[in-house]
DNA sequence: GCTTGGTTACAGAATAGTGCGTAATTTACA
DNA sequence: TGTAAATTACGCACTATTCTGTAACCAAGC
């Protein structure tokens, strides 16, 4: 995905939550505040490096807030904005509507032709 | 994003809906009925390869039927499978989430959340 | 020298675009 | 009347672009 300037709002969010690690991101920031080096145990296929650059879209989008404490070791914590959290349910409307419609996508039924509902 | 069995259903919407034209063509397809080369002419920046490749991802996964006339010149028809059409208002509402959080996406206010501190 | 969160550099993998080929019928036109 | 050209929805091979992973390095206090 290229940085494509679009008026689109579904564009928009598509692109900012496009990828494996978006929505992983978001279900494991639910809890609440997270550091950087919990996200990482969370699932631990993600690397450093794509982590950190994935966070910082989340934050640039408004999704995710950092937070850092001042002092050493580092301390950074992740948690949600307002708006993250409301993007919540809405994900999971997805993954509902996927596992609900299984049966569906799986046989391919014919699908009503022009607008003549068939069935489900 | 590679092909990763998952069985979080979440992961596997995001599998298919993810990059730019996903949702643009449930966007198009929302209409009715389109063939090949009308979809490419509502948008014209995806190439021939990609849209069919595109395409062939959404109906594996359900959302899209194809529907392939016999004789020449060739003639495809693409739409909405039942599933597909339920996903829409889904997306929809993904889009609706964009443009009314936008002022608190960008103003990234102080997150009425239990952490009061170092606000940005 | 360990810690944590992050960045940079480089390499390799994945994804996207371009142009050519194809099939059988219709149309174009000399 | 004969033949060349256009049409549609791709598949294939090749190239260009982008994404991702790995490893090294940094900061500063303990």
């Amino acid at each position: 995905m290229k940085d494509v300037v679009s008026r689109c709002p579904i564009e928009e969010t598509m692109r900012v939550l496009s990828g494996r690690w978006p929505t992983l991101l978001l279900y494991y920031l639910q809890d609440g505040t997270k550091r950087f080096s919990e996200l990482r145990r969370d699932n631990p296929t993600v690397s450093h490096r794509i982590l950190a650059l994935e966070l910082r879209k989340l934050e640039e989008a408004g999704i995710v807030r950092r937070t850092a404490h001042p002092g050493y070791p580092l301390r950074v914590d992740y948690d949600l904005t307002g708006p993250g959290r409301k993007l919540v349910p809405l994900i999971d409307a997805l993954g509902a509507w996927w596992e609900h419609t299984e049966d569906d996508r799986i046989n391919r039924p014919p699908t009503s032709e022009a607008n003549l509902d068939t069935a489900a």
